[in-house]
DNA sequence: ATGACGGTAGCATACCGA
């Protein structure tokens, strides 16, 4: 079983780049972030006849998120349990490959910049928080189930300073502040481990690099990106890779996917 | 605190991102 992160940066303008990493990795199970449009402007006819099943949900120029297989994708849920979001970022479902049932989520969790100096950019901090708040609270909740539990996306949360090119640069930003970390490792303490960071304990693992100057060219990226996976899911852990390819071709998104392979 | 760039909305420029 193959399963993979990619924050496409809107599903239609990375339609080609979305449609050659399928044929390339053909993941078993995909998890988007980002898609950038709303119900009707999905390029659903695209994926299916690309052999795969989605549930997402959607919104005008911003965030969406989307889970894709090849296998039935079941017992949906939209949001955050037990959080009110005006935005479309998270979504979770079973999806049942050859036989197991594993729960997966696809969440965009916020960026939350500026982190302060007014009270209007205080909310958007303050909205990381809570945000995560309750993700840990959910998270928390999935491993009761005794599923396989996959919690991939774009959790704009760079954990170490070994995980951002410049770690004095964004000492205070919100991707890099204190309680941010914390709370992303509050959830690793549940049972959850980083499928990248399982497998390369010391090996640089950016998945983002900004579109701007030769961010790309000088390798001045960041970690931003994640698998999460319980107890069982880890045991069946075989690779874990970035798809620098996919960054790196005609017109793509700033984020590369982040791929695992089970047994 | 701002702007690289690139996306969206929509037609000039504003907002958002990490």
């Amino acid at each position: 079983m193959k399963v993979a992160t990619y924050n496409v940066n809107s599903i239609n303008a990375r339609l080609p780049n979305l449609l050659a990493f399928l044929a390339r990795e053909k993941p078993d199970i995909l998890m988007l972030q980002e898609i950038k449009c709303s119900f009707n402007d999905f390029p659903l006819f695209e994926l299916n006849s690309a052999g795969y099943n989605v549930k997402f949900i959607g919104q005008k120029s911003y965030n969406g998120v989307a889970i894709l297989s090849p296998y039935k994708i079941l017992n949906v849920i939209e949001g955050l349990p037990k959080f009110e979001d005006e935005n479309a970022r998270y979504i979770e479902a079973d999806v049942v490959v050859e036989g197991d049932v594993v729960r997966v989520a696809s969440l965009y969790l916020p960026n939350g910049n500026p982190p302060y100096n007014n009270p209007d950019d205080e909310s958007k901090f303050v909205y990381k928080l809570n945000w995560m708040n309750a993700f840990y609270a959910r998270a928390a909740q999935l491993l009761e189930s005794g599923k396989k539990v996959i919690l991939g996306g774009d959790y704009n949360v760079i954990l170490t300073d070994f995980d951002v090119y410049n770690p004095e640069m964004f000492r205070n930003n919100a991707l890099f502040r204190e309680e941010v970390k914390q709370r992303l490792k509050a959830i690793e303490y549940l049972g959850y481990y980083d499928a990248y960071r399982c497998l390369h304990p010391t090996e640089v693992g950016y998945t983002y690099w900004d579109y701007a100057g030769s961010a790309l060219a000088m390798d001045q990226g960041m970690r931003i990106d994640y698998l999460l996976l319980s107890a069982r899911a880890v045991d069946a852990l075989e690779a874990c890779y970035v798809d620098r390819q996919t960054r790196s071709g005609d017109k793509p998104s700033d984020h590369a996917p982040l791929v695992a392979v089970f047994k």
